[in-house]
DNA sequence: ATAATTTCCGATAACGTTACCGGTAACGCT
DNA sequence: AGCGTTACCGGTAACGTTATCGGAAATTAT
């Protein structure tokens, strides 16, 4: 770590003030053009940088954004990439924390964030996250902040997501319309606002059709392979087995289909399949498993977008809640007709 | 971005000057026990935060890393997750931009970062990068550096990696053990270090048994999925079709794999396949997939180690270079006997 | 009682930058 | 000649913190 070339340095060397230095490299038009010319000229030789801490320190702000995130899965990870893409454009840098699905983790992190290193959060809770004072606790000190797929429903701020529920409608009308009748679901944590609203979409399809839903064929599991692996072997041995599973992540579905080969049965013939996200596992394992397309790229350009928005003073953001439409993706393991 | 709490708002408060305070806070042994308590009381009421951009300016240190890498695919995304865990552990806070695999970006980023922001680089380059005069930057400015996974050899810095060399040994040795004789190579870009290694590993272990690689059977190709498929459909179509391919990544061997099930040739009868890195999805299609493990969690902790020890002032660390054995997973895609 | 030491605290400068105010010199105008 | 105007530049303060020095008051030692 060298001591970094400054204002001073070129002042000195120029015999001039730090103050004409200053406005010379910012082409201030109160300085002579000979002056200037000098000034760029060192500056150049010399690799001057802008001390962007002293900068900071000076205007309150950093151009940093803190973005919290439960993990990297394929999902997160590729949401990230848009926030990043877009972020960068605008002139921002992006810090990313992973609070590992840890409710303990997300507040550390969100501490360290908070003390003067960024100006502004985008936010992803994690599944283990059931209170949400933390958050607030940026809220309370006015620091803009958006909330991107899980986001939290009783905290005023731009929203991005997907529209869960109709993700849920999607996959359940396909498999009623497919010709399965009992429909189970593997479900995330409880408090999983994603999980539910796919989950809520589900319910109100089959109510819509005149079908019920088994009590014990509404599972909720950690997010997981292995637990919707162990999960569905318990399913496919109940005494009222299902006819089709429905899981909200493609990780689960890939355990869901462990089991349902492990068991023998076969897809779709004796069972159906629907994931979530369209990860591109989903087409390459056999049977190729259907699965509702989530957009992660365009759902991170759009909350990168909306922050950006945000800074720029634009008013009436604080309620705006950004819905993207997911797509179902039909492949082998529903398809029976 | 409200005003934040100050070490002076205090000092106001409690009629003292900032410099009790400051010390108070920090425990110094001059200070009267009444006063830190009130101090401290005050502090906690007010929720003082001290101010990083501050004290970065003044010490010169931001406690920040900052990380290089091509993308967030499995691999590197996992390795990041190991960095991060031991930096924060060790108090440091850590920066996460994407190359997206291109060197215009990568500079693009290095410059972000280096304008005071982090203290210190991890790095991985793009499979794009060439040149690497802004990676010489760095070190020019006497900044602290780590390699890791994608290493630039003629940089003298702690380098972290897999021994890829092994690695390619360990498949190949492998197919040829197995009965397979014409085995050829899915590399990356010609100017990647780790596709070099790998077929090095490759080229040495057929001349260890005496074997020699028909030149149509080295094919460099993008590092993903779709080359690899187009590769893989030329080679199959090829006068010499191989009976085994080993890829340097698993993107690749999926590549290979729907390419070789289109032509309707069976694994492992037909035609052997090893992949590298052993995803999780490698053992989820069908035929599973034999692939190296590169223990990327480990080589991400092992990383974020040495540059902790870097900073720590250890002598003898610029020539440091830790190389994790690759461990081969050995499944149906590959297993004759 | 005086000197010496300890205890406690404040003032100042510094990190690198810019906003703001003010000042000098040169020029043009009457 | 005297005035105002313009062009150009420097000094200072400020952002929030701590290291350093020095000094007053309190305590101990002689």
């Amino acid at each position: 770590m060298e001591k970094q070339t400054t204002i001073k340095d070129i002042a000195i060397a120029l015999n001039i003030s730090t103050s004409t230095v200053s406005r010379a490299l910012r082409d201030a038009p109160d300085v002579k053009a000979e002056t200037k010319a000098a000034v760029k000229a060192l500056s150049d030789k010399l690799d001057y940088q802008p001390n962007r801490l002293a900068l900071s320190l000076l205007n309150r702000q950093t151009n940093t954004i803190g973005v919290i995130i439960p993990n990297l899965d394929y999902v997160l990870a590729t949401m990230v990439k848009g926030i990043d893409e877009v972020a960068l454009e605008a002139g921002y840098t992006v810090m990313v924390c992973q609070s590992d699905e840890s409710y303990g983790r997300e507040i550390v992190n969100t501490k360290r964030l908070l003390d003067s290193l960024v100006d502004g959060f985008i936010v992803s809770v994690s599944s283990e996250t059931k209170i949400f004072e933390h958050i607030k606790k940026i809220q309370d000190k006015k620091i803009p902040l958006v909330l991107f797929d899980r986001i939290v429903n009783n905290i005023a701020a731009p929203k991005i997501r997907l529209d869960n529920i109709d993700g849920g409608v999607q996959a359940t009308e396909h498999l009623i319309e497919q010709g399965f009748k009992k429909i189970a679901i593997l479900a995330g944590p409880e408090n999983l606002n994603i999980s539910n609203k796919r989950m809520e979409g589900y319910l109100q399809t089959l109510k819509k059709h005149g079908l019920r839903a088994d009590k014990g064929h509404i599972i909720h599991c950690d997010f997981n392979q292995q637990y919707a692996y162990e999960a569905t072997k318990e399913l496919l041995a109940s005494k009222n087995r299902p006819d089709a599973i429905f899981t909200i992540s493609d990780r689960m579905a890939i355990g869901a289909m462990l089991a349902i080969k492990e068991k023998g049965l076969s897809m779709p013939h004796d069972i159906g399949l629907v994931g979530f996200n369209n990860e591109p596992i989903v087409s390459l394992v056999t049977p190729a498993i259907s699965s509702v397309e989530m957009y992660a790229f365009e759902i991170g350009k759009a909350t990168a977008r909306a922050y950006i928005e945000m800074m720029s003073g634009a008013a009436g953001m604080s309620d705006q809640e950004i819905i993207i439409k997911p797509k179902l993706f039909i492949r082998t393991s529903s398809k029976r007709r």
